[in-house]
Parts: structure tokens; C-alpha cells; sequence
RNA sequence: GCCCCCAUCGUCUAGCGGUCCAGGACGACUGGUUUUCAGCCAGUAAAUCAGGGGUUCGAAUCCCCUUGGGGGUACCA
């Protein structure tokens, strides 16, 4: 048996790695482990019009985040180098003149204003818009001359008759009919193959098995096959993906959505949290549960069971899954959770992992969905309250009284239990109800309404701070 | 316009001809624990399985049509 081999291949016009192809890349991935398989990068850098700098390591960088580590790649090579399609063009153009030459192919002097009327001609006759063949009925030596000062373009020579079909994995046959299918560019003016030429010549020399793409890419599929055939090339086992979606049921895109995996990790997501999330698109564990890890997924994992229904990319589940693992990780890695806080863009108050920011962890953790949300809660520990949600001074009295009576605490019994009994006393000694005498309370320290626990949060305060706080409001 | 794909609670989904007057999770809501919030526990609402025809003793599950949604239709990927 063939040893599997996936591949992703993403173009580098974007701020960083999207979202979908993050999903076809978790897809991609999961599938080739499963299988003992390869998972390969290759960067189709061929339209150097809307090339990003940059965007490349970007997009390497968070799958490396995502942990979808890569077998072969643009910056770890591997047996079939280079895996950048700009560094493979003389490849692309041999092979499209082996195929002019079998006729399956054709040189095309169209100018793009002539192709453009033409177009617009046929949707006014209600056609579907479609190269014409001009260029395909033109002499073979009257080629030869062009080919030395006009510009031109290699196409396809697609049949006109007939019909080109495949099977889906996950979709079954599929089928079009060749008088439908353009003469698709396969190399364009400026030498660059188009996405189609480069696809099939890259899949076939990589070896790649399974070819795991977005649903976007079904209807080009045929020319793939048509191509793989004029080669004489066996065919790559083919199954499209359904295509994540905004809330309005669109194709998900940045004008509606969050689209740059970056993000994510920017607002503290935890990348097992986006992985786990995006593994429930269009999958679902047999046993049905909602929290697993990869490399769980891998092994439960089967292609044929992903669902082809375009699933909403909505992002409150996530936010729940990554507040479970927010949990698991300050619980059990205090240490990478402090690390991961500080190395935020977004790092505000927390120190360097002490005895004290400890102790704050599974105060605060549970109460926060992203990393992002953990400074504005837990700053109060690590310095004073800059401003008050509720007008103290009405209350100095009732706080004085409060100092006093924690003033009597000796240091070694300075914990919570005793701190919350002392604090009873006088809560009922004023004419307070529990929660209100508890709220003035919380704000003088914490300078919020909402907080961690109280007494908690005192005794990690210690007992002179804590006074202080008292006696800056009641002074 | 034409081609292709898709269709179960608001969302993600289970279901692959009888065990489903449709199950789970998120979200929402109610109650309990409680000194706030979070958590935890208990519970409620939420899908005439898009609609209509078949096939079958029997259909959310198979077939067809309609409708709806999505994708493609470039010298972009």
C-alpha cells in the first residue's frame, strides 16, 4: 500500500493563516497521522500581484501554534524540495509544452480586453462565459512566429464533448459535462502557472494521496482530472470539505468575522481550544464528547464520517471549550499558564510566577474565558485599586470599623476562615444586609463590584495591605 | 443566467429503514449552593427532522420534484 501523504497549500496573500485553511489543515493533518501518513506545506505563491510580505512565515508560525506540525515543507524541506511554487517554475512550463505538443494544450494570444468583450458578449446573449477556441484553430506556424514577440498564455484543450466525473470521498460522483468546462490558463503571460497547472503538477510529483480541499474547489476539479488524464498520471483520491460560514450563512470572511488564526491567539485563545473547536465542524467524536485532544481525534478519527454540511462559525462554543482549558491549565501548569499571560501583546499587572501569583491562579482562572479577560480581574492583587465602581465615602465608618477588627488578627492566623469570621462581627453589628456590607467591602479592596472571592483574596493580599486598603478609604 | 454542492433545536451535532411523539453539547431561562462573579448541582423551554410527492408493513433515514442556502463561473487561489 501507498503510504499516505496530505498536503496543504496555501497562497501567501493574507495577513496570516485563515481560518478555513486552518480546518482543512487540522483535516489535512488528522487524516495523514491516522494513516502513519505525511502531512506537507506548500506555499503556492504564484500571483504575484497579491502577495503579502511576511505572510508566509506568519501562516507557518500558527500551524506551528496550532501544533499541525508538517513532515515536508518551505522551511524544513524534505525529499521532493523546493515547496515553493515560485522556486519550481521552469518545472510548470515544460510540462505544459509537453502537453501543447500532445495537443491537449494550446498557446492563446488573446489580449485581456478581447477576452473581456468576449465575456461580456456572451452573458448579454445569456451564455455562459467561456474562451471561444480562437487561438486553438490558429496554424502551428503561424505559433511558432507569435511565440517569439507576442505575448501569450498556455491553455487547456478541453474536450468538447463528453463528460469528466469523480467520486468524492465524502460526496460520491460527481460529474460535468465538457461543453461546460473552459479552456482554463494554465500558464499565464507573465510565466507563472495558474493555480490549476501548478496544483497537479506539484500533487503528482509529491506523491500526494489524498487531495483534502474546501467545497470551493469542486467545480475546478474537472479540469484537474483532465489534466492528470493528458498527462497520463494516476488520479489522486479527492474529497472537498464543506466550507465554514459567517452567522449570515456566507462564506466566512474577514469583513464578517475574525478570519486570521492570529487573531484567536491574540484575544487568548488557547490553540488546543480553536483546534478542538474547529475538529467539531463537520465531525463529531463517536463517543460524543466535546472535549478531546488532536491527537485523541486522530485516533477516533475516520474521513468518510465528516459531514458535508457548511457549518456556522460561530464562536460561543469556543469560548466555552477555551475556558475549560484555560482551567486545565492553570491547574495543572500554573508555571506555562503565568508564561503564557506574560507573553501576551495585551500583558498588563501579572509578575513572574512567585508564591504569590500561585496562590492568584485558581482564584482567577475559573473566572475568565480568554487570557485577554485575567488582568482586569486579578490587577487588584498586584497593585491598588485606581479607581472605585461604587462612592465609598459614605461608609468610612463602617470600613474603619473594619480595619480595626482585622487589626486584632495576629499575622500567623492571618487566613480567609478567620478573616471571614471577624468580618461577620461586624457585619452585624452595622445595619447592613450581608451582601451589602460585603459588596462596600469588596470594592475598598478589590476597587470592583465583581471580583474573586473576598477573604481569599485577603489573606494573598496579607494582612498589612489589606488594612491599607481599608485605611485609604476610611482616612 | 449556467454548472455544482448542501438541507435535524438559535448554533455545533447524534441519527446511517423499525429501539426517535428525535439524543447530546453550546447558548438561553428557572431553582439550589452563596458575601459578588465564576463554578458546581438540579431542571425547563427549544427541531410538525425545509415543503410536497413517491418506495416500503414501516422513512429524519432511500428516490424524485419544489423551495431555500452556499460555492463556482478570472492570465486569484
Amino acid at each position: 500500500m501507498k503510504t499516505v501523504r496530505t498536503r496543504i497549500a496555501p497562497s501567501p496573500t493574507g495577513e496570516n493563516l485563515h481560518i478555513g485553511n486552518a480546518y482543512t489543515a487540522l483535516i489535512n493533518f488528522v487524516f495523514a497521522k491516522k494513516n502513519n501518513g505525511q502531512f506537507i506545506i506548500r506555499i503556492e505563491d504564484t500571483d504575484r500581484s497579491r502577495l503579502v510580505k511576511g505572510s508566509e512565515e506568519r501562516i507557518l508560525s500558527s500551524l506551528k501554534w496550532l501544533g499541525l506540525t508538517y513532515d515536508e515543507g518551505p522551511d524544513i524541506g524534505g525529499p521532493y524540495s523546493p515547496y515553493r511554487q515560485s522556486e519550481r517554475l521552469s518545472l510548470y512550463k515544460n510540462y505544459a509544452q509537453n502537453l501543447v505538443e500532445k495537443g491537449n494544450a494550446y498557446y492563446c494570444f488573446c489580449t485581456p480586453q478581447r477576452l473581456t468583450k468576449m465575456r461580456e458578449k456572451q452573458i448579454a446573449q445569456g451564455l455562459p462565459p467561456m474562451y471561444d477556441g480562437t487561438c486553438k484553430r490558429v496554424k502551428s506556424e503561424e505559433v511558432r512566429a507569435k511565440i517569439k514577440n507576442e505575448k501569450y498564455v498556455i491553455r487547456l484543450n478541453v474536450p468538447e464533448e463528453g463528460i469528466t466525473e469523480f467520486t468524492d470521498v465524502l460526496r460520491g460522483k460527481i460529474s460535468f459535462e465538457n461543453k461546460l468546462i473552459d479552456d482554463q490558463v494554465l500558464i499565464k503571460s507573465d510565466g507563472f502557472p495558474t493555480y490549476h497547472l501548478g496544483v497537479v503538477v506539484d500533487d503528482h510529483l509529491m506523491k500526494i494521496t489524498h487531495v483534502i480541499r474546501g467545497e470551493e474547489w469542486i467545480s475546478s476539479t474537472p479540469k484537474h482530472i483532465l489534466l492528470y488524464q493528458a498527462f497520463g498520471w494516476d488520479l489522486p483520491v479527492f474529497a472537498h470539505l464543506p466550507l465554514l460560514r459567517n452567522p449570515d450563512k456566507s462564506k466566512l470572511s474577514k469583513r464578517k468575522n475574525p478570519v486570521w488564526v492570529s487573531w484567536y491567539k491574540e484575544q487568548g485563545i488557547l490553540p488546543e481550544a480553536l483546534i478542538n473547536y474547529l475538529s467539531l465542524m463537520g465531525w463529531s467524536d463517536p463517543n460524543e464528547r466535546d472535549k478531546f485532544s488532536l491527537s485523541e481525534m486522530v485516533k477516533h478519527f475516520k474521513l468518510e464520517d465528516i459531514k458535508t454540511t457548511a457549518p456556522i462559525f460561530d464562536r460561543e462554543k469556543l469560548k466555552w471549550l477555551n475556558k475549560k482549558y484555560i482551567q486545565d491549565l492553570a491547574t495543572l501548569d500554573p508555571k506555562r499558564f503565568t508564561t503564557l499571560l506574560r507573553t501576551m501583546s495585551s500583558y498588563g499587572t501579572t509578575p513572574e510566577f512567585d508564591e504569590k501569583v500561585r496562590k492568584v491562579i485558581p482564584l482567577v482562572s475559573p473566572r475568565i474565558s480568554t487570557l485577554k479577560e485575567y488582568d482586569a480581574i486579578s490587577s487588584f492583587f498586584h497593585a491598588r485599586p485606581q479607581k472605585y465602581e461604587v462612592d465609598l465615602e459614605s461608609y468610612q465608618d463602617v470600613i474603619s470599623k473594619s480595619a480595626d477588627i482585622l487589626e486584632n488578627i495576629q499575622i500567623a492566623q492571618w487566613k480567609s476562615d478567620r478573616i471571614g469570621e471577624e468580618l461577620q462581627k461586624v457585619a452585624k453589628a452595622t445595619g447592613l444586609t450581608n451582601s451589602e456590607y460585603f459588596m462596600i467591602l469588596r470594592v475598598t479592596i478589590t476597587g470592583k463590584k465583581v471580583s474573586p472571592p473576598l477573604n481569599e483574596s485577603m489573606e494573598i493580599l496579607g494582612k498589612n495591605e489589606t488594612i491599607a486598603r481599608l485605611q485609604t478609604i476610611s482616612a
